[in-house]
DNA sequence: GTCGATAATCTCAACGTTGAGATTGCCGGG
DNA sequence: CCCGGCAATCTCAACGTTGAGATTATCGAC
C-alpha cells in the first residue's frame, strides 16, 4: 500500500536522490492528515449548524468548567489565532446568542466571555457526537497503533515547546 | 511530561467523565503538530525569500521531472486549493521570474506552467537546506520513533481515501 | 495623587482564499 | 459541418484573517 506521500518520496528519489527527504514522510503526512481530518470535521460541524471555529470557542470554554467563562484574551492564545480574529468570532457568536460578554467588575479592560445556557446546551449536545464521530475518522487504526501515535505525536510536540496551553 | 493535549483531554474528563474523548489525543496532536510546524516552515522559507505555497508550487514541478512543467489543473489538485487560488500564485510566480505560461499547442484551453532557469536553480538550491531543516524539527524523534510514526500516519490516511495524487 | 509604562480589547485596511459564473476551446453525434 | 455538452482556466465579489495602531484602563514609582 502507498499513499500520496510515498509518491512524493519516490520522485525526490528519482529526481534528487542527493537529498534526504526522509522527513517529508513524517511531516508531510502530518500535514495531509491535517488537511483530510479539517475537511471531515468542517462537514459534520455544518451537519449541526455550527463553523468549526464555533465549536472550538464553545468547547474551550465548556471544558474549562463552570462559570464557562475566559477574558477574550485567554481565547485567543486557545485558538491561536489574532486579536482581530477572536473579537470577529466572538461577535458572531454573541450575535447567535451562544455567547455573552461580560465586563469584568475587578478590571474594567478586559471581557469576560462567558456560556449562555444555551450555548452550553449546544456544546454539551455536539461535543458527544463529534468525540463519536472522531473515533471514526480514526477507525482504520487498531487501538494499539492510535497508543502508539499518540505518544509518538506528543514527544514531537513536546520538543516543539508546545507544553502548556498559556 | 505532558504536552497541551494532555491538559486538554484533563479537562474534558473532569467535566465530562461520560464522554470518550480519547480520539481526541490523536487528531487534535496532528492539529497542532501541523500548526507548529506549518509556522516553522513559513519562517524558514521567509528566510530563504519565499513564501510556502511558492515553494510548494515550484516543488511540485520540479519533482515530476524535466520539462518541469505541468498544466494549471495538476497543481491545483496537488496543492488542493481552489482555480482562483491557483490563478492567483501562478499570477505572482509568473511576475517573479520564477515560472512561465506555456500554451499547450494540443489543446489551447489549457496552460502549461514550466520552471523557469531561475525557478529551477532557487527550488534546487532551497530543496537542499528545506530537507535538513525538517530534520530538525524532528531532532525530538530518534529514527524508529520516526519510522513508527510516519508508518502510522500512512495507515491513517489510507484509511482516510488518500492513496493518490490525482 | 500624578505620570509613564504596560495591558486588554477593538478598529480597520490590506491581503488571500473560496466558489460561482464567464470565457474559450475541444469533441462526438447527427 | 454544426451543435450541445464538457473541460480548463480566468474573473470577481464576498468573506475571514492578519497585524499595526487606537482606545481605554491598571499599576507601580515617585
Amino acid at each position: 500500500m502507498a499513499d500520496a506521500v510515498d509518491a512524493i518520496l519516490a520522485q525526490w528519489a528519482r529526481e534528487r536522490p542527493d537529498v534526504d527527504v526522509s522527513a517529508m514522510g513524517v511531516i508531510g503526512r502530518i500535514s495531509r492528515a491535517q488537511l483530510l481530518l479539517g475537511r471531515e470535521l468542517k462537514s459534520f460541524f455544518a451537519a449541526h449548524g455550527l463553523e468549526s471555529w464555533e465549536f472550538d470557542v464553545l468547547a474551550t470554554l465548556r471544558r474549562h468548567g463552570a462559570p464557562y467563562e475566559l477574558t477574550a484574551g485567554a481565547l485567543l492564545k486557545a485558538a491561536m489565532v489574532t486579536s482581530g480574529a477572536i473579537t470577529n468570532r466572538i461577535d458572531r457568536l454573541e450575535a447567535k446568542g451562544l455567547v455573552e460578554r461580560v465586563r469584568d467588575p475587578g478590571d474594567r479592560r478586559s471581557v469576560r466571555i462567558r456560556l449562555t445556557p444555551r450555548g452550553l446546551k449546544v456544546v454539551d449536545e455536539v461535543v458527544v457526537l463529534h468525540a463519536a464521530n472522531e473515533q471514526r475518522l480514526l477507525a482504520g487504526l487498531d487501538p494499539a497503533e492510535r497508543e502508539r501515535l499518540a505518544g509518538a505525536l506528543r514527544t514531537l510536540l513536546e520538543s516543539l515547546g508546545d507544553t502548556s496551553l498559556d
